[in-house]
DNA sequence: GAATATTGCGTAGCTTGCGACATTTATTCG
DNA sequence: CGAATAAATGTCGCAAGCTACGCAATATTC
């Protein structure tokens, strides 16, 4: 049978999933929600949503979808920025902050036991490759928004 | 800023399923649908649903979502096994082996693109770490079912 | 300054993924 | 044979991903 690199990608992807939601169950969170909550917690400004779209590649529906879950949790707080009514600012509350350690702490043990028996170059070839692979199928759209139009 | 890969997995699948999805919707296939058609022309006798959760590693639910909407739009048809009334088989109606040869290659080609400037050296690479990482991760669950439980 | 374009976000509706529970049919064992 | 167990699906409800559409606020352009 062939190789199918897409599907490979799909399986460790959801492998890597499966591991972090299933650490995070504990606190109420799943692998999306600790992902972002790590994200502006790790971030000096309160970021905007449209911070959190570019950081993880991913629609803005989406990131409006899970910003809302971790709201409602009272995991965060969404506020309209006074300079800008169009950007919203996302600021962490205390039982974000909290989780914080613990939380981090579980996604840094999935990365390392993802690649724990791959040496160095391993490690760096593998990433150079995940990220060529990923250049090749043209990344992702938005990435490109600020070079590709110079068709006049 | 730090590596993730598992960030990069998901990533590169989302890539690698927009790619597919774009180049089939003319079909009226998105990329899960494609990929699974596909699996079942080239078998030789008609798979039940349990066979793509295997060969996908996939959960019985999901596939059982694809399958019903393929046959909403008379991809297939599901027929109970005449042995084993639990068992469905999948059939394939005719428009779903006109497009096979179509869709087939679309889906060749994304896979040649993801790796066009690799050297052959660095395809099995790729290939070796994704499995290595995966098997890291433990796999999926449904793949050890036949192996680990020897505690008695 | 007014018209236009861009930006940031909301909402609707869809597919795909999951776990949990129920049902039906086969199989196994006493 | 009958009861218990296992296997294959069905179904529900959720999260997370997308596109497409719309709206309000800011920027740009003339």
């Amino acid at each position: 049978m062939r190789t199918y690199y897409g599907h490979l990608a799909r399986v460790l992807h959801a492998c890597a999933d499966q591991a972090v939601t299933t650490a995070l169950a504990q606190m109420d969170l799943t692998a999306a929600q600790g992902h972002v909550l790590g994200y502006i917690t790790h971030r000096k400004e309160p970021p905007c949503p449209r911070d959190i779209e570019e950081a993880f590649q991913l629609s803005h529906p989406t990131v409006s979808g899970i910003l809302s879950r971790l709201e409602q949790k009272d995991f965060i707080e969404l506020r309209p920025d006074a300079q800008d009514r169009r950007c919203k600012r996302i600021y962490i509350c205390s039982k974000g902050l909290e989780l914080n350690e613990l939380m981090h702490q579980t996604i840094a043990t999935m990365e390392e036991t993802m690649v724990q028996n791959f040496t160095d170059e391993e490690k760096t070839q593998f990433s150079n490759l995940l990220r060529r692979a990923i250049d090749n199928l043209g990344g992702n759209p938005c990435k490109r928004k600020h070079k590709e139009e110079p068709e006049t």
